[in-house]
DNA sequence: TCAGAACTAGGACAGCCGTCCTACATGTGA
DNA sequence: TCACATGTAGGACGGCTGTCCTAGTTCTGA
């Protein structure tokens, strides 16, 4: 196997069980069984487990500018593009139910670690807030933009830790709902 | 030293630990080193770790009934015992950009551990949740109490969970103030 | 064909983890 | 005063952690 492939199949296993169980919590055993691979043999692809957590971080990076721009091409309407966001809850409601959000869950264990990765993590939630800003924006609010980003985020921050602590989907669809009405109500 | 206070001290650092660094990151040294007490001499007063969790847990569940008490008895206009709520936010708000929310932050990593004591900690939600509901249903709010008591909660989550990954206090106050906006829309 | 690079397996390593044990100190009530 | 419960110190334990090393295999290009 060549090496590009393998260390792909790692970051894909690594982004899972970070997701899943925690960065602290997956252990190199973890990562080797799932992808079949000696466990002493992490240091020929990475130099330190930091160095995994790197690359997770930027294929999240990654696939999420991915995400967005896909989002942009979609939908030529801004508010329809941040229903596209909104909309993430609803398409993710099973993980989300079982795992909470993948970024929020991530920033607030690196944070608790005072992990030096942190910066790298919270440049997710950048990623979304610059788009989302972008898109108020156009709807016409140049000087609120920000502030309407952040609360959105904010909202669905909240929508994923709730629902996660009372396994509920149901309360996704019920924000959902909600969160639909306050951007009709933006423009 | 008597056991009362001896377990008193354990139980109050674990919890200060537990929420500033998190249960799985904070070992027995770390509770030892604070409570100048011999590593392996908690298996006197606590028989595991996890029941030194049970024993943070209950705490903050008293804690919490007793905060809620005088809440109900400070202001009469369940508005304002709302609004005491709301100001949590504020009041703790240096704690929160450090460290998040910690019972949504306990919630979370315990969900990620599939710990068992998930049930317990989701109670420290549930007790905001029906104490929030009473409050709504008294404003008037019968056929939508529990709907209202989920979305303030959800919204103090999402605040916590951003002025944490961002470190941002004045994001709090921006958004406790139209959490007030939205509460006073409500009766 | 063959030298050298790329890759892998498996185990050694120091250190930390939660747990448990034993020996000792302290306190208390008869 | 003394027996006994209560509390404590310190270290042993098995197991897991991330890291590193070495020996062997596989691949690649001249």
């Amino acid at each position: 196997m060549t090496q590009a492939t393998t260390r792909k199949q790692i970051v894909e296993a690594a982004d899972r069980l970070f997701y899943q169980q925690g960065f602290e919590h997956t252990s190199f055993r973890d990562i080797a069984e799932t992808v079949k691979i000696s466990r002493g043999n992490f240091y020929h692809h990475f130099k330190s487990k930091d160095d995994i957590l790197d690359a997770v971080i930027a294929l999240r990076l990654t696939n999420t500018r991915r995400m967005l721009m896909q989002w942009e091409s979609e939908a030529e309407h801004p508010a329809d593009r941040v229903r596209c966001f909104i909309n993430i809850l609803l398409m993710n409601r099973v993980k989300i139910k079982q795992y909470g959000c993948p970024v929020g869950s991530l920033c607030s264990e690196l944070a608790k670690l005072e992990h030096t990765a942190q910066g790298n993590a919270n440049q997710l939630f950048t990623l979304f807030r610059d788009w989302l800003r972008e898109q108020f924006i156009l709807l016409g609010h140049q000087q609120d933009a920000d502030e309407l980003a952040m609360h959105l985020l904010a909202r669905s921050q909240g929508i994923a830790t709730l629902a996660n602590a009372f396994h509920d989907e149901s309360f996704i669809k019920q924000e959902v709902d909600q969160l639909n009405n306050w951007l009709n109500a933006c423009f």
